[in-house]
DNA sequence: TACTCACAG
DNA sequence: GGCTGTGAGTA
């Protein structure tokens, strides 16, 4: 008998209750070393080359071929090279002040002994733009796999693989082993509150990547486990698709949390995956010498006032924690607030820690330490705003001159980045307000703001520029004259407020004449943009990968659901292995029917192209 | 809404 | 260590 329920079993399959149920199931995926990653592939080099990423002269990223000679991020470009004279170090892409566009400069850095070839802080911004457009083609091949992707940072995201396995669990012919439970379920001969039949001995499944079992288990001791196997052999083939297109490799981890799957991600590097069953993720707390503040959100002042509010022993932490409250989160929290209100007069040493908050925190903790805290994955919404910054050093910035010639470098970065958007989700993005904001030796900040006014559809990079100098202005003609406004120490500028609007309609043809559009943006990749009118009110649902658009949610849902069909029949009946031969974007129109996005026209790109003539790191979009 | 702080990579 | 970004809390 499992100890787990058909309830438990359903429930995976369902988008919003998979993360609290008993058998769910999270990956979380890292690219390692991204930065340095895209260098060396858009350098064609291989993985084998000690290669780094460097902005100025410190790296920002190294490569695992580097760190075998010791190197770390915090080494400088000198250091690093003393410790391997073959290193390879790749400076970021930079705009040049005064220019709206960037560019590679290889060969060029603080490292070589030509002083014309020198890139420094005074003369350039660093540009992640390559890195954030990497990072959206490895989105989109996770989108394509998987229904829920959360994006986690600009190299991790996470995936709730619960439809995923429940899929091929219950649909895929390829196994046979689990021919019972699918017969059950399809018949409809099960009872939510019963307990799932015994797992089937001779499983014909074997688990993809390490198993977490220091114990040494049975590998399949329930449901659970068979659900994590379905979803390693899911995720391996996931990373092996990046990496057989877009070349980059990844740790991935696996477990019933958010968190834990990120220990899990993090414990074995690079390119490789764990997975923590239900039934070792104490072991593996407990084992591997993790704190509270290895938790995600306790690594700053939190995790620090909190382990000393509670007087935690340096090692095994977890288990203390564990062990002192076993049973409820009751005790914790009577703890918690006992040891506050001893704090007396001290009480501002900790203050992190919201007095009135100690039911959450008592909470969090209590679930953390047992791998039970249920975060949702949640797709981030799209943008906010978009802030292009400078620190400035030295005089590079002494007056209302030096300001327009970073200005010109912000309108361009801004500019570039609304394209890419423009591209990624086929819509047009369009600021309605600008920022400037300036610091100084002698003052901490000063801002201003203004609307942008929209002219037409398009917004480039001279509208920005226009706005953002008459804003700096003011601020010069309020402040210019005070001793110590020049050299400014920060210059930046920001947009907000995005309307998104669909592609060459304006956004009367779209929603009538006295139309104001409010957006709306939902979980997952599938979004909706909500448009509410005086008279009339109208929702567009939309499929990113196909990008079709749908008049209600269930047509959304259920063209969705077409996407995984397609998917985890290509995964499991060996389509894979057949259309291994095709190009990605035939296997893309083969599997999605998604057309192609348009060649960039984007200035950034034909530039880039021009100083690196040999990249096709970008090949995908041709 | 704007600003600061905490946190992360 | 420099840089970018997000969310929570606060005035």
């Amino acid at each position: 008998m499992s100890k787990y329920k058909w309830r438990d079993l359903v429930d995976i399959n369902s988008k919003t209750r998979s993360h609290l149920s008993a058998l769910s199931c999270i990956a979380h995926i890292d690219a390692n070393a991204f930065f340095a990653q895209v260098e060396q592939i858009r350098c064609h080099y291989t993985k084998d080359d000690p290669v780094v990423c460097v902005q100025w002269s410190s790296i920002i990223a190294v490569s695992y071929a580097a760190r075998k000679y010791g190197i770390t991020r915090m080494d400088s470009i000198g250091d690093a090279l003393k410790k391997c004279d073959k290193l390879v170090p790749i400076h970021t892409a930079v705009f040049r002040k005064g220019e709206d566009f960037w560019q590679y400069h290889d060969g060029c850095g603080s490292w070589v002994d030509d002083e014309d070839k020198k890139l420094t802080p005074e003369n350039f911004k660093v540009s992640l733009d390559p890195y954030r457009r990497e990072s959206r083609k490895i989105l989109k091949v996770f989108n394509e796999w998987c229904d829920v992707v959360e994006k986690a940072s600009v190299d991790e995201v996470f995936l709730d693989l619960g439809r995923c396995c429940f899929s091929m669990l219950m649909f895929d012919e390829s196994v046979h082993s689990f021919n019972e439970i699918r017969r059950v379920f399809k018949e409809g001969e099960y009872d939510l509150d019963l307990y799932l039949p015994p797992v089937p001995r001779n499983l014909d499944i074997q688990f993809d990547g390490n198993v977490y079992n220091p114990e040494k288990r049975s590998l399949f001791e329930d449901w659970d486990d068979v659900i994590f196997c379905l979803a390693s052999i899911l995720t391996n083939r996931i990373r092996s698709n990046i990496e057989e297109v877009l070349g980059y490799t990844t740790s991935c981890g696996i477990a019933r949390t958010k968190s834990i799957s990120k220990l899990a991600s993090n414990f074995k590097k690079p390119a490789a995956q764990t997975i923590i069953k239900n039934s070792c993720i104490e072991d593996f707390l407990d084992n591997e010498k993790f704190e509270i503040t290895s938790f995600w959100s306790m690594g700053g002042i939190t995790g620090q006032e909190l382990s000393q509010l509670l007087n935690l022993p340096k090692e095994k932490t977890i288990k203390y924690i564990r062990d002192s409250w076993p049973t409820t989160s009751d005790e914790l929290k009577g703890f918690i607030d006992t040891k506050l209100r001893e704090m007396g007069k001290d009480r501002d040493k900790y203050h992190t820690i919201d007095e009135t908050q100690t039911q959450a925190i008592a909470d969090k903790l209590f679930q953390l330490v047992r791998g039970e805290y249920r975060l949702s994955v949640n797709a981030k919404p799209m943008v906010k705003s978009m802030m292009s910054n400078k620190n400035l050093r030295g005089n590079s910035c002494k007056n209302f001159k030096d300001c327009i010639a970073w200005l010109e470098v912000f309108s361009g970065e801004l500019d570039g980045r609304i394209r890419e958007l423009e591209q990624e989700y086929n819509r047009l993005f369009i600021p309605k307000t600008i920022a400037i904001s300036v610091r100084g030796h002698k003052f901490q900040k000063h801002a201003k703001s203004s609307s942008l006014m929209f002219t037409g559809s398009h917004i480039h990079s001279k509208d920005f520029l226009e706005a953002g100098s008459r804003l700096t202005q003011e601020l010069d003609m309020k402040f210019g004259k005070d001793s110590g406004y020049y050299p400014l120490t920060n210059l930046n500028m920001s947009i907000s407020n995005f309307e998104i609007l669909e592609k060459g309609k304006t956004i009367v043809d779209m929603f009538g004449r006295q139309a104001q559009v409010t957006k709306k943006v939902e979980p997952g990749n599938f979004s909706s943009v909500e448009s509410v009118t005086a008279e009339n009110k109208e929702s567009l649902f939309l499929c990113q990968p196909c990008d079709l658009s749908f008049s209600s949610e269930e047509q959304l849902r259920e063209h969705a659901d077409y996407h995984y069909a397609l998917k985890l029949s290509e995964s499991l009946n060996g389509a894979n292995e057949d259309s291994k031969n095709l190009s990605y974007g035939e296997r893309r129109l083969l599997f999605s029917k998604r057309k192609r996005p348009a060649c960039s026209s984007s200035k950034n790109d034909s530039k880039r192209v021009k100083s690196t003539p040999q990249s096709d790191i970008y090949k995908f979009f041709k």
